[in-house]
DNA sequence: TGAATCCATGTGCACGGTCACATCCGCGCC
DNA sequence: GGCGCGGATGTGACCGTGCACATGGATTCA
């Protein structure tokens, strides 16, 4: 009578202290790993617990640690590869280490509704903090609100250099820039992705330094938002131009839009204009020309941010110092120029 | 000194009545909008909760009600865009109804990292249950663990039609084969998605429903993987039959790829082959040659999973039944057979 | 042999909310 | 004037877990 589990509602650490003749406090130690528990009695508990389907209630473990384990993730283009799969590969690594992830999204890049997801993820008492919209106004916001949470950015920033996981954005840049100069380009075009994202900022930097070195003259960089929408109509505009004969640009997709353009334009990729992208996200490969480009690995990236993450939460010397070299794919997009 | 609060500490209901001068329960009532709360008490209360910078403990909270208010998402291809733009307006919605989401990917397809995904989603107690990833074993293993959670999921399949709520991926499919037929073709191949995938399976029906309708001959599909890569090799090895003028793909990426096998084998999209796709990807309107495709509303989707998620959580009548009607976009990879 | 130490376990309280119930007060009504 | 009633608020218990501390027995060592 005493022994049966209450009907409707889940077991808790008392009944399988209960049905093992143990104190509840012991079943706790099991749970926790604790040392000093004799083999025969945390057996028997573990047996009582798989009887039971026991689980334990995160959400008295959360009260009484004053600990959420869970680790919040601020992103913006959620839909496009790169963010995805990087938060796909943070939520595994979160998971392995027992973390929950709670993500926000900012849709629009007003500062109010940066403090509309940073709030959200204030709510869930977020411990830690990953910030894969790297805008620079984001930095203004997380430092106003005081969070006091440590964080970990993907990038680079003046002033910020302590918490950013890189994937060395200059170098990618700069082995793409170096590729259409050696090719013998001289006249290319730089197309940017929105100005205040610091991945955008960091890859302009790569192709200016890389020209810079090479002593080749530049032009402006243009600042698009990384959709193919985007390097469609940018294309369009530059097809009046004509001149240059090569184009690096911020990511695949506005690459692909370029692409579109040039050929609606009766030119050729690579004979008449060269292209290159940054990311090589699968479908780079076939498009049409497959396109040069430079690859990041996303996967990795998450794990580190999620290991550097966890480091600085328990206040270990943080791994990681050094940046992801990203690598050049060459592809059919890219050739020499035919003069 | 009774007055001051302590540093280094949340504040909590009771650190705020006893600076409103109300019982902590009072506090309560202001937080959950009960009715009986005199206006200028509640103001009060109000007042000091902003001066603390109070923040309710969501934990606490979770405990006393057993409500964790949170709901599960078991997706797979996370990164992909159809996927990820599902999750991220079910994450939106469910913000937005006060409820925090938690993801669990599948990578493999095998029966146990479904239930390494499933127990996940099960520590976080979850209160109800989306289904992203609608392979017919995710289904089996599902109704085995009986996680008494109201689901829903994206498509129908049979036996679990209460918990669909499905772009109409028949529809779209006979769309888009009509499309074909009505060009003129009658050699039509189609390229499916993984055979376990309900959604494949769908659209793979759709397929033959219309090409019966039609008295139009079938082949047997061909099962891809919905990569660009896979479509790219499946098209070199259909390149080698040519017994065909039109392919219909299962999705984008797999079109993309097929387009790339076409030209790689010296014919021409549309001249020699139409192409269709299924999903319109951003990218799919830069493609070369822009892709002919079903459109489906993703971010729709996901807002009404969550309507009626949470409407079967409440056991109220969970409103939409209707599908949602996806709609065919015809661009330059469809065109007149060319005999 | 007794004190010190360590191991294995138990006891009670705290965490920050909500819930059920109690209380107090003012008002209307017979 | 007494009674009932409902609005506004207070009191204490409870949710499931971990922590600090207590306990008792075995072992070690002077």
């Amino acid at each position: 009578m005493t022994d049966s589990v209450d009907r409707g509602k889940a077991p808790n650490i008392r009944d399988v202290a209960r049905l093992a003749g143990v104190s509840h406090q012991t079943v706790s130690r099991v749970l926790n790993d604790h040392p000093s528990i004799r083999d025969s009695t945390r057996q028997r508990v573990l047996d009582v617990m798989n009887d039971l389907q026991y689980r334990p209630n995160r959400a008295a473990r959360a009260l009484v640690t004053s600990r959420s384990r869970t680790i919040g993730v601020l992103a913006s283009q959620r839909s496009q590869y790169g963010p995805s799969s990087i938060i796909q590969s943070i939520e595994s690594a979160a998971q392995d280490a027992g973390y929950l992830v709670s993500t926000a999204n900012i849709t629009k890049t007003d500062e109010s509704s940066i403090l509309t997801a940073l709030n959200h993820l204030n709510a869930q008492a977020i411990e830690g903090l990953v910030i894969i919209a790297p805008q620079v106004r984001v930095f203004r916001a997380i430092s106003n609100l005081d969070l006091r949470v440590p964080f970990v950015t993907m990038n680079t920033s003046e002033g910020t250099d302590d918490h950013a996981i890189a994937v060395d954005q200059v170098a990618g840049a700069r082995l793409a820039t170096r590729h259409l100069i050696e090719l013998g380009h001289r006249n290319i075009y730089h197309l940017a992705g929105p100005q205040d994202w610091i991945e955008a900022e960091a890859r302009m930097r790569g192709f200016l330094e890389e020209m810079n070195a090479q002593d080749v003259p530049t032009t402006a960089p243009i600042l698009g938002d990384w959709s193919a929408e985007f390097g469609y109509y940018a294309g369009r505009e530059l097809m009046r131009v004509r001149d240059f004969t090569a184009i690096f640009s911020s990511n695949d997709q506005m690459a692909l839009g370029l692409m579109h353009a040039i050929r609606d334009a009766g030119q050729d990729v690579p004979h008449d204009v060269s292209i290159v992208g940054f990311d090589d996200i699968p479908e780079a490969a076939h498009f049409w020309p497959p396109l040069t480009t430079v690859k990041q690995d996303f996967p990795e990236l998450g794990r580190r941010c999620v290991a550097q993450l966890l480091g600085t939460m328990d206040d270990q010397a943080a791994g990681y110092t050094g940046r992801i070299q990203p690598e050049l794919i060459v592809r059919a997009s890219t050739a020499r120029p035919s003069f």
